[in-house]
DNA sequence: CCGCGATATGATGTTTTCATCATGCCGCTA
DNA sequence: TAGCGGCATGATGAAAACATCATATCGCGG
């Protein structure tokens, strides 16, 4: 049997949490479902522009995750956050982001403001 | 030419940390870099009992993804985070994480306080 | 200047994740 | 209850990430 997710050294379940952060498609989703409270499967099709089923697998990724939780009405099923604090975990990715996406654009200015190297500089 | 990071969608950027952050060894780094502001190679070899070139190719997954910064002084390489907000990404993730594991083992409580599974149960 | 300890890079086989397609299940409505 | 729309699951080939080993670089002491 394998551990159970609480007796499994720490750093293995948070770089796991991480592991269902790591794709692009499954952060859209989440920053829909951050923005909105209550998403239905359809509604986040139309915005991803995902086939079906495959919105559906990352849908479940992010479940097996506990990232998101799901609930049956009718013959539709909505999806929400399973945490508020998830919301937090993608608002200070954000900001780190920022910090290093302007540090990178500095680096890009100043070695753009440097002599062109050409064959002959080099 | 690939689109660098600072023209492509964010939810992509961000996805693509998350993939720096995505293995066990790399947050036991990280979070070594955490509680002491800079820790030299060998030391975090020491620490983490990895082969010093397994160790070495994930401190360069992490450079890449600018979450860490490298000097090296004399003969040694000293590593610290690249930016303070990386601690707090790190102490957000853990808060979040002892939310779901401990919904986790209430429902794992609530399961074994039924009666148990057997052969003629089912 | 040579060799050694410390770290980094490259190449390779293996495992994991992704994308796609086919199929299955469920609840609604005719 | 038959059939359809909405969603989920399973299987498969392709792509990416990992672990390991061999090799390369860099600074220092001899």
């Amino acid at each position: 049997m394998p551990l159970s997710q609480s007796q499994r050294p720490l750093y293995e379940v948070k770089a796991n949490l991480f592991k269902g952060l790591a794709h692009p498609y499954r952060i859209r989703i989440l920053e829909l479902l951050a923005d909105a409270d209550e998403v239905s499967v359809a509604a986040l099709q139309a915005e991803t522009e995902l086939e079906a089923s495959h919105l559906s697998q990352h849908l479940s990724v992010l479940r097996r995750h506990h990232l998101v939780a799901s609930e049956r009405r009718a013959s539709h099923v909505y999806y929400r956050l399973a945490d508020p604090r998830i919301r937090e975990l993608l608002a200070v990715t954000r900001a780190l982001l920022l910090n290093i996406l302007s540090e990178d654009r500095d680096r890009l200015d100043a070695a753009q403001s440097l002599p062109a190297i050409t064959a002959e500089s080099l």
